[in-house]
Formats: C-alpha cells, sequence, structure tokens
DNA sequence: CTGTTAGCGCGTTCAT
DNA sequence: ATGAACGCGCTAACAG
C-alpha cells in the first residue's frame, strides 16, 4: 500500500505538496499536480482514512442505530438518512440493537469510539437520562421516533396518539360504535400512546371503551392473529378493529378469513404505519401514514448541522400521522 | 476526550501499561489494572478508534455493498451479515448502490480506503473485470448474488436458472400446458437466467415455447400488472403464469383481480424470492425460496476467514433454490 | 509556490 | 512488571 511519502518520491516533490494536491489546495504548480497525480495512479495510491481522521478528528462518518434493518421501516429510514449523507459525503455505521437496551448502549458508545460526529439514534429502551447524558457529550447525536422534552431539540418523532385517534376516529366517522383494539404488548411508550389514542377518540365520542375490547400480543402478524382471535371468541358485537400496526392488523385479517368473516364487509379493520404490506393485503388495508421518510431525511439533517456547530432549528420536531384510505373499512 | 497520555498521568503509570491494560496483556500487576482502571473511569476515557487503526491496520470494520437497504431482501441480507460480525466484534459500514456502476466502484475504493478489511459485494453493474481486479486487491473481498468464473472461491451465488426452471416445472406437474412468462427487463444476468430456465423447462417437457408467451417490465409491482395485462390483452389460452419475481407477481395478481380472472381458480401464478409480502399477497404466493439468508451468513463467514489469511472453503458457493407452496396454484 | 517539521493517539519493541 | 522512545500515514503551520 503506497503512503504519500512514496508518491512525494516517485513525483520529486515534498509529501507536503502530495497532500496539497490531494486535498485540492489552490496553490500547486500545475506541474507539479501533474507529477503528483502520474505518480498516484502509477503507485495506485489510496489515503489512508485512519491516518486522515486522527489528524483531522473528522471522520466523515454517520452511525445509524436501528432496532433491525431487515425490518423494511428501518431500511427506509436507513435510505432517507443514506440519502441525504451520501449528498454531503458522509459514509454510514450501521447497528442493530433487537430491542436489546445493551446492545443500544454498545453501540452509541461504539459510534462515539469511531469517532462518528453524527448520530442518528432510534432507542427504546434506554433510560431517558442515558441518552440525554449521551445527547450532551455528542452535539450531532440526534434521536428519532422518540420524544424527550429536555433535549425537546434533539428529537424528530412521532405523535402516535393522534394517529391512533385519527384511525380510531375515522372508524367512528364510518359509523362504527362498538370498536375494538388489538395492542402492541412491546412495553414501549408508541403501545401506551396508541392504545391511549384509541381510548381518546372513543371517550370523545361518547362511546363504550373496555379493557374487554382490547387484547394484546407480539406486535407482528403472529400477534396480531392470536390478539384477533381472543377478541373474537369474546362474541362481542364488534364491527371495526383499530391495530398497534399494519403486521398485527394482517395478522388480524388472517384470524378473520379464517373465520369465514368478510372485510370490509361485516368487519372494517385499519392499520398503522403504512408500511411495504399494506398495499399488498387483501383487501388493501386502510391505515394511517408514518412519515418515516421526511421524519428520517430531517433527523439526517438536523445531525449533520449540530455535528457541524451550526445552530439550526428543524421546523417540525413532531410530525402528524395522516390517514391512507384503501379498501378495508366500510361505512355501516 | 481524554487520551491514553492523560489516563497515564492520573494513574502515576507509563502510557505504555495504560495501553497493556486497555489490550488486556496478561503481564500487568492487579494494582496497575486497578489504577488504570479507576482513570480511565475518571477521566471518562475512549481509546481512539483512528488512532489504533492507524498503528494496527485493522479497523475491525466489514463493508457491505448491497442495491438498496429499504428492499427488504437486501434489509434480511444485511441482518444475516450484521450477526456474524457481531458475533466476531466487527462492525459494519453500509452503502447503497441503486445499480448504479459509478455508485459500485466508488463504494468499493471507499471501503477500501477505510480499511475494512472483509468486504460483502452485491454489485451486478460493475464489469467482471473490475471485479476481478478489486478481488486481487483485497483477500478479504467476497462477491454475493453473482459468480465469475475466475474467482469462483469467492462467490455465493444462486442458481437462478434451476430456481425458473423448477417453478416452470412444478407449473407443468400441475397439469398446465400454456404457460406465460413475466420478465424483468432489468438487463442482469438474473433476468437472463430466469428467463432461461423457465425457456428450459418448457422445451424439456416439449410444450410450446414462444416470445408471443413472453412480456417484460420494471421488476417491480408496477411492472408486474403491465406485463400482465399486455399478456392478456394478446387473447392466449395461458393458465399458468411464472414471473421474475414476487413483486412482479404482486403486479401481476392485480391485474388479474381487476379483470375478474380468479386466481388460481383460472390462472395459476408462482413467484420467485419468496421475499416478506408473498405470504401477505392473496392468495398467499406459491414461489421460488432464494436462500439469501443463509448465503449471506456464508459470504460474511468467508469474508471474515479470509481477510484473516485463513485458508477457508465454504462448502457451498453456489445455492440452489427450493419451492413454497402456498395457494396461487392449481392442478388443471 | 514548496519543503521541513511537528504532532494526532496509540501499540510495540527494547531496555530495565 | 514497567517505562522511554519510535513510528503508523497524514495535515497543518511555518519558513523560505
Amino acid at each position: 500500500m503506497a503512503t504519500v511519502k512514496d508518491v512525494a518520491k516517485e513525483a520529486n516533490v515534498s509529501i507536503a505538496t502530495v497532500s496539497r494536491v490531494i486535498n485540492h489546495s489552490p496553490k500547486v504548480s500545475k506541474v507539479a499536480i501533474q507529477a503528483v497525480t502520474t505518480a498516484m495512479k502509477k503507485l495506485s495510491y489510496r489515503p489512508n482514512a485512519a491516518a486522515r481522521a486522527l489528524v483531522s478528528k473528522s471522520t466523515k462518518t454517520m452511525g445509524i442505530l436501528v432496532a433491525d434493518v431487515s425490518d423494511p421501516f428501518f431500511g427506509t429510514m436507513v435510505k432517507a438518512i443514506d440519502t441525504v449523507a451520501t449528498e454531503q459525503g458522509k459514509h454510514l455505521l450501521i447497528s442493530n440493537s433487537y430491542h436489546s437496551a445493551k446492545k443500544e448502549r454498545e453501540t452509541i458508545e461504539l459510534f462515539i469510539n469511531q469517532g462518528c460526529e453524527a448520530l442518528v439514534i432510534h432507542s427504546k429502551s434506554l433510560k431517558s437520562q442515558e441518552l440525554i447524558s449521551f445527547a450532551e457529550e455528542i452535539p450531532g447525536l440526534v434521536l428519532i421516533n422518540r420524544f424527550i422534552p429536555e433535549i425537546a431539540n434533539r428529537c424528530i418523532a412521532l405523535d402516535n396518539l393522534k394517529g391512533s385517534y385519527l384511525a380510531t376516529e375515522y372508524l367512528i366517522k364510518n359509523g362504527h360504535k362498538n370498536i375494538g383494539y388489538i395492542c402492541s404488548n412491546h412495553n414501549i411508550e408508541d403501545a401506551k400512546q396508541r392504545k391511549a389514542g384509541y381510548l381518546a377518540a372513543l371517550e370523545d365520542n361518547s362511546l363504550e371503551h373496555s379493557e374487554n375490547l382490547i387484547e394484546y400480543g407480539t406486535n407482528n402478524e403472529e400477534g396480531g392473529q392470536k390478539a384477533m382471535t381472543k377478541l373474537l371468541a369474546k362474541g362481542l358485537p364488534m364491527t371495526a378493529i383499530a391495530t398497534y400496526n399494519d403486521y398485527m392488523a394482517a395478522g388480524a385479517l388472517s384470524a378473520l378469513e379464517d373465520n369465514n368473516i368478510a372485510v370490509p364487509k361485516n368487519m372494517s379493520i385499519i392499520g398503522f404505519d403504512n408500511g411495504l404490506i399494506a398495499q399488498y393485503l387483501h383487501p388493501k388495508l386502510t391505515t394511517v401514514l408514518y412519515p418515516i421518510q421526511i421524519m428520517a431525511k430531517n433527523a439526517a439533517i438536523l445531525s449533520l448541522k449540530l455535528a457541524n456547530k451550526e445552530e439550526y432549528k428543524v421546523e417540525t420536531m413532531i410530525f402528524v400521522p395522516t390517514l391512507v384510505k384503501r379498501l378495508s373499512v366500510n361505512a355501516i
């Protein structure tokens, strides 16, 4: 592996000159540029990123922590971040936490040790206080999908409650009065907030709301299917169901089909996230749009600005979900 | 940011000793370990990865190039690689090529400059020769989803032809004689190989095969829908259709539904990949399993071994796809 | 415009 | 068991 020294010797100039042409310094003679360029090609020289980082104290690297890249939700998020990072000449270090607090902590520390100046962190398991400490240590750290009041200007989050409220309200506007809810049993804020949104909508419309109308499960298809089955077993006069997310809605759909209950004819159902599968479900799923793309883009921009010590305020920190009407909800 | 020097001073030892306890050298006295550990905590010392990489010539970083992380196919691939990388204490640098040859080239060079010793590359746009050069330069470079004879021991690929052959043969075994094919118009090997597999199966079974039975489109839902529509317009006596991938199959399903052609009753359809959406489609899609998880795992292991200069031969380089029978194919 | 020189933070001989 | 000193490859003064 050739170094600046080798190139300098080959081109008959000093290493300083080599460094200058590498970094496109304005004050280098044409001949020098020519000689160095040729030498670099001949030796197939590659600048050593570690050495550069060591002296310039910048790795041009952005760290991203997600729960699981194989989930298209996070895939979409990473893609959006990648787009802005690439524009700014940054590279992406990525890590999955799989919802483990330990992994979340280790990853953030790793990112710091690696010298990532910009960090976009999706953390659901770490305590607020710990995140606040990290945020204080790293100016470029931005939290996504989570809101912590003490560091509000470092958070890009979704109004989960409003999302569920919107979904439930939409069901109500369609004439439904007995509305069930399929809830995630994952102990994170999102689950509580979405459930609260459902409850609030019922209450605001003076409709019955009882724990009896709610069932819990893992936040995936299987959990949704089981929860739906349990709900069905109660023999409640439900005509519609709101769900924690699209995967659970998909599971509910399966359970309904297995029991010959036509959707939306005899049961309306609404999802949450507007994930990849929503449009492929049958019937195509009416759901709530989680604007993760635009949120991720904003988080990336914010992180980069902050890391660059620029004063910067994003216009929106708390994003509002919207309704995506497809075919799984009927008027009664 | 504290350095070894600061820690050394705080602990009243030399930087060499500090370095030793950091790297768990066996010959350090208990007292020294204690003193240094305390000092590190007090100063909240973090080893500088760049400095370490510079001197030890190892970044413990693995580079991954994919086409698009937001596609669950690649998400799954990245996750599988992440699992083995994490086990070995490696971190992941990830980049998307979005199918651009330029981006593919730049990314590989970036990875090299960054000092990634292990590389798992999904490249469809670069010429074989260029990839061979890179492979010769970087011992730890492994190609995934592509086979280049000259560097066969550095490739983990799928037998695409056999996959399509399997799919078409399955249709034939179910009594279908007029089988159409929805092909990707993306100019990459996979498209040619899969089409060839379809053709070969028809030929081996003495069935009609003509370009008239084939339609092309972009390799996504929209392309599948359009291709299906064109196929339908020809008024052929088809009873079954093989497709380039699950997304195109999904589009075909939509077109079929729009035209009131029941699947699988009046038309059988088979996908390719067994991607995330296959199980959510209606009817659940019969398809061909692309074992990307196990392939990615093997690629990661191979890459790490190679980077480590260990002699290593994976048992399987060319993986064979298998059938996943669901509900979109009927016997005639 | 160009060359010399001094570190950046750390691992590693080589003495002790 | 420990410390002094060197060098990894590069950038950034500084002096010419």
